[in-house]
DNA sequence: CATGAATGAGGGTTCATTCAT
DNA sequence: GATGAATGAACCCTCATTCAT
């Protein structure tokens, strides 16, 4: 996508650069408030302050559009995770406080984001297709797996896979609708979100 | 729609609410399968064995079958719901078991009729316009709110919804998909659900 | 294409046959007005008097409307070769009396049909995949082969493969623009066309 | 578009010349792969290594392109018939050694120049306007009618023209695809074609 | 009532051309 | 001059809805 980037004037690139964010961002905006069927490209590029045929020149169309905003999830989030996750002391901590300094930037990044549900949300892929969004869970899985791990160590491979999908899908069902609720809103919202992870990890006997 | 059904012959009347449930069986097997907004008129009335004009006669417009298909799930789950919780005892069992009891039927349901999460992920919606699939879930959440109440009978009504309303998100998130599982996979994933239920409630000091 | 035709009341699959001819015309008559690309769908479509959509009622795409078109074209002139051909006597008559009745309804019908050669002239197609039009001149060339086989007997079949095709070229060639003369052109035209083949015949030694 | 090249530096004018041919060098490679109308703009200039833009600086739009490609062709077809007619004798030979000398050149450009059929075969242009490629072959058209003056003094000029005319057309037909074949087949072709071309004229009673 | 052909606005996408840099 | 991003009209096609039969 951005190979002979470097050969471009560093203006050129900048502006270039600025645009894919713009799209992407017209992009997240349109899926978080009409899902991704009724995101059209069109109403991508207006969004964009762009003209249709422009926002070919940097996508191949509505699905690398799509797979683009799923990488910048995961870089996004990949980020997030390694600054917050990187200073902590997994093992010691108590579970419920382990549970909010993995969640919470989480939780943060999904109010932040409302188009990312939406791209979970995808109807239009046949099965046999993975969508490209999975990445962006899957950095924060692998983060759970490791953990999971460390504190239990003996926990069985298939209980553990189970586990995290459970919390995964507990998730994602969670956030819905977040980004639409007030400061207070949220807080209560992530309060219950905390409080459904940690319960259920107790009552798995998940330590 | 049906106001003056009263008037036609009965045989009319039977050959037309047939019509309407095959529509409806319809239209859930299409929105199980591509989603609502892939979900084509033309192919629900293909379906349905019927001509798209056909349908019109029936349904005011696509909207209109999803509002009616929302209605019947309400008024099955309800039937439902009667059922199952008409003969059982609240107050008395330990929560693994009245959960498994209330949530159980809820599983199946929604493993019987794939179409149903379809209608609460539509994203066509304007925020001020309520999802006409709410009804279903609060069938649900009615019993839910009193099987709580009775059992928790101080609980403080603002945290009464919030815990309505975390578990009903829950449940949503970790019904994605089941009916795509075989049957061990369902019953995993039931017991799953069944586990982050009681978990949450027991963390959250609910009984 | 038509195969459940026959449940539809005659009435119907009258209009429906009308429909397709009515748009086959369209079709041949821009083609030969503004070649395959520059023919769109929506002029079709405006040409036959129907709206673009209905146009996919019947055909699945442009291209479908130039084999159907393909088809038509070969349909025909198989009838008409079969009637011309049919009754004459191959082995008797004089080279260019044979010419004469073999490759004048030939003449005739690309006078007819001006949007014949636009098929032949598609510049969309990869080389691997045959032109669809290609079996209308195999008609020809086929009755060609058997007329130019009974009058030769002891032909090579490679001289015979490459006659055929030099035959066919140029009878391409001289088709051009055909359609566009006024009758006493066309007359030339023919005459010209008859010496030529007569002539490449006569000095290939092939009677 | 190009009236005041005098007043530039002959390094700039000189690079200008390599750009247009370069241009042109595209063209040329397009049509011939995907034709006219499947030529983009983008593409020639991505072909001759310049931007889009800089197309523009040298050709008003795609039609000038066409036509500037169909004078130079013009040009070097002018340039090679001075050639290999210059030295011939022209009253004296055989026909059919005539026409080999005569013809041979203008196969072998044919194939050299797979772009040339291409311009012929554009079905963009109004009747009234005249194919800016016709100058190419007015050329050759010319030739022949100079030779066939000479050797039969007392033709007919309607009937001249009708035969150059014939020929002209038997011609195109005949090379169309001749780039694509082998040395073999190239030269099996060429010889049809010189057989077509004799037999027609001799047919015609013309020597 | 039922039918299914007809409609036409709008979807994703391309490309000849322009223009700020 | 050269660049290549930007433009927007037009392309092929879909689908919710209507209407003549």
């Amino acid at each position: 996508m951005a190979e002979d980037t470097a050969k471009r004037t560093p203006v050129r690139r900048a502006r270039g650069l600025a645009r894919i964010e713009a799209i992407l961002d017209a992009a997240a905006s349109e899926l978080a408030d009409v899902g991704y069927d009724r995101t059209t490209t069109n109403s991508i590029a207006a969004r964009a302050g762009i003209s249709p045929g422009s926002l070919y020149q940097y996508f191949s169309g509505k699905e690398a559009i799509a797979d683009a905003l799923a990488e910048r999830y995961a870089a996004t989030v990949a980020a997030k995770q390694a600054g917050a996750f990187g200073v902590t002391d997994v093992t010691t901590p108590e579970l419920s406080e382990l549970v909010r300094v993995v969640v919470d930037p989480i939780i943060q990044f999904n109010v932040d984001n409302p188009g990312l549900l939406a791209l979970f949300a995808r109807t239009d892929l046949p099965e046999r297709l993975a969508n490209p969004i999975e990445p962006v869970e899957e950095t924060f899985a692998a983060r759970l797996r490791e953990i999971v791990t460390q504190r239990n160590p003996g926990i069985d491979p298939g209980e553990l896979a189970r586990v995290i999908e459970t919390l995964i899908l507990m998730f994602r069902g969670l956030m819905k609708g977040i980004s639409a609720l007030d400061t207070a809103g949220r807080e209560r919202r992530a309060a219950e979100t905390r409080a459904a992870i940690v319960g259920y990890l107790a009552h798995r006997g998940i330590r």
